[in-house]
DNA sequence: TTCATTATATACCGATAAGTATGAAATGAA
DNA sequence: TTCATTTCATACTTATCGGTATATAATGAA
């Protein structure tokens, strides 16, 4: 796979600049192809966006998409760092709210606003690849749960140093108080992918607010 | 397509019972064999098993399997009900437990139990069948869906009960709770899906429940 | 035995999947 | 202008999908 030469994503350590192309210039912009391929993963997972529905709503053709992106594979976990950085951003801020129950609060209601944009695909991405591809690219399955992983350690982090504060409901580990609340958001993915609506989410981080000790 | 003779399932209103059939006897068990493609769409989901990966696991040959099952969807319908006689069984038993809390633990406990099962698959077939296709057979995604519901339906009277015996924990209303549940549950199956161990959802039941209040 | 009936095995169908070969078109460099 | 380079458009490849046609084998009934 050649990904020199004018593509987008340029090679790690290559010194020169890869913006000024030689051959015939390219016609579209892979960010908004790129924006574009995330909508059709988002709504259709791995497996079910196939390379014709994925070009079409990129606006161009296939080898054009295999010259830039590579693969389908390769293309998926660009779409997948796309919405790490448009959509998950919310993680990073919840984590910096002053207590326990901030960074819940921060987190669910983060994760409400996603899940339910008029304008985008209900559900999380994240939950439906690792759902959906049970059988599927072992490989998409395994990126997924990586990055998962990453999210969760640092919330678990972020408990440990809530428990060093006394800031923990009694009895509650940070470790227990993390993988519940991941647990929650995971569910609340579920219940939207099934067409839940913004009330019933509401609702939803409303009574898991109300059952967490200590308001 | 024609369901009669000494087909398995015997067509609603038919007086003749099916069970002696007069051409060559059937060389398979098809309670057996459709056992054994519940375990496969169940690995798998709807979409990500093959009818050549079904029919290898059920021991029979491809017309085999249209001929007594229908087809593919038929199928798979049929293994959501074995699914839900076998597998989700513990949910009645759930709902009979006297307090609110105690409904609670038993579902909790029961979906752990189906789904760290060191014979059969991680996660829940529900859950699976509706994240992965989103795109996929709509109408697998509304049976399950109305399924789910009507299975809702029930928490929420049985909650709807509690209220009324003063057992709900305070300022929560039944809807908001059995909703909450349901997503708890729903997050231990993607979770399980992604290979958490027996311990890890322990702990995660125990931590929903230590967050419950009023013990 | 003869025949209608049902299940089996094999091989096939059209559709679609991901990915690519090929030649024309558009650029910068020489 | 000439040429290497890169993109684009069309058409293709191989594999697999769900589903089926067809012929043969095994049964009960007449």
């Amino acid at each position: 796979m050649d990904l020199c030469g004018s593509s987008y994503y340029i090679p790690i350590g290559m010194e020169q600049v890869a913006t000024t192309s030689r051959g015939r210039p390219r016609e579209f912009d892979p960010a908004q192809a790129l924006a574009a391929a995330l909508q059709v993963f988002w709504r259709r997972g791995y497996e079910g966006a196939s390379i014709s529905e994925l070009t079409e709503a990129m606006g161009i053709t296939r080898p054009s998409l295999y010259a830039c992106f590579g693969n389908k594979e390769a293309l998926f976990r660009q779409a997948l760092d796309l919405y790490e950085t448009e959509k998950l951003c919310y993680v990073k801020t919840a984590l910096e709210a002053p207590t326990a129950r901030g960074v819940a609060e921060r987190l669910l209601r983060g994760s409400l606003a996603i899940q339910c944009s008029d304008s985008e695909p209900q559900g999380c991405l994240g939950v439906m690849s690792t759902i959906a591809g049970v059988t599927e690219a072992d490989c998409i399955r395994d990126e997924v749960l990586k990055r998962r992983a990453s999210s969760n350690a640092a919330l678990l982090a972020r408990f440990c140093q809530a428990q060093e504060e006394g800031d923990l409901p009694d009895g509650i580990e940070p470790d227990a108080l993390a993988c519940y609340l991941s647990t929650v958001m995971q569910g609340m993915a579920v219940q939207a992918s099934g067409g839940a609506s913004r009330d019933t989410l509401e609702k939803l981080v409303q009574t898991t607010l109300a059952m967490w000790p200590g308001r």
